[in-house]
DNA sequence: TGGAATAATGATAACCGTTATCAATATGGC
DNA sequence: GCCATATTGATAACGGTTATCATTATTCCA
């Protein structure tokens, strides 16, 4: 089954809260934005959900994932999924391309980059004939905080 | 609920597949473990499961699935979880860590190390007060055939 | 060489994150 | 306001994985 988003029969000019051609404007998508840029990032759809059930009462899960879905396609969130394989899902655009340290303990998220690292990962991959279009790198260990409890 | 696999009044010595404490021998433990180590690596829990019905017609998945969890568990296998979500498995023990190109056309998966990338982690990672205990890097794109392909 | 204790197994239900379905509702162009 | 259609919520379905449970196999010990 192909799934297509809203992909036809749009008019150009109308209004849109992503670039999907054909997207209609509605709350519970701008909610979800507002969820994403407003929160601490790296949250996966069920706390999108219950974050934005505080400003829209009633949205339902099916609509944040929809919406998460769009806002994906169009490039303004961007979605990772570390190694317990729920999604989590960030705003993008403005911000750059980054790695995750992640806490084995508490679970929580750092952003990092190394320009250096992202430079040889080029070269690696070049050197085995491929052409990256991504890549995803992800440190587990102990946060600063939950290696200091230890 | 808390899983315990058969850690409990095992006596010492008795013959064991892997070094969990209590595990007996089973041929279908043996047989999965022959899959993994003569097969071409990275293949998920079904693709194992099919592999050894071969081997030993009537071996269940939950089986194929409870053996790859103790495997893990002692070291005798490594779990890794691309974007995909779904587990693949791969001998460990003889082999060393390596990193995963992965196809984004066919799905092929190629290993890969970078001595110096695997540095710099250590270095990011020291940068932001993380102990590591492991990471994980892939990197997608297209392989060297899929590209001609284009 | 049995037999008791218990670990392993297969079938299958349950689980969980995610997606599809569908009727009802909201949106935007006119 | 009306029409075409995009969006929505409730919920069923889906796919990979895990738990349950009665049955079978393995190991230890007499």
């Amino acid at each position: 089954m192909i799934t297509v988003i809203n992909m036809a029969k749009r008019k150009p000019g109308s209004p849109k809260i992503c670039d999907c051609q054909g997207a209609r404007k509605s709350r519970r998508r701008e909610a979800v934005v507002e969820v994403l840029s407003s929160g601490p990032g790296h949250l996966n759809a069920e706390q999108i959900h219950k974050a934005a059930q505080k400003r829209l009462p009633g949205i339902g899960i099916a609509t944040v994932y929809r919406a998460l879905k769009c806002l994906c396609g169009c490039g303004k969130v961007s979605e990772f999924i570390p190694a317990d394989g729920v999604a989590r899902y960030e705003p993008a655009g403005s911000r750059a391309h980054h790695d995750h340290l992640i806490c084995t303990a508490c679970g929580c998220f750092t952003e990092a980059v190394d320009p250096e690292i992202e430079r040889l990962q080029e070269r690696l991959a070049a050197k085995h004939g491929y052409k990256i279009s991504s890549h995803r790198l992800e440190i587990y260990g102990l946060c600063p905080c939950c290696s200091k409890k230890v």
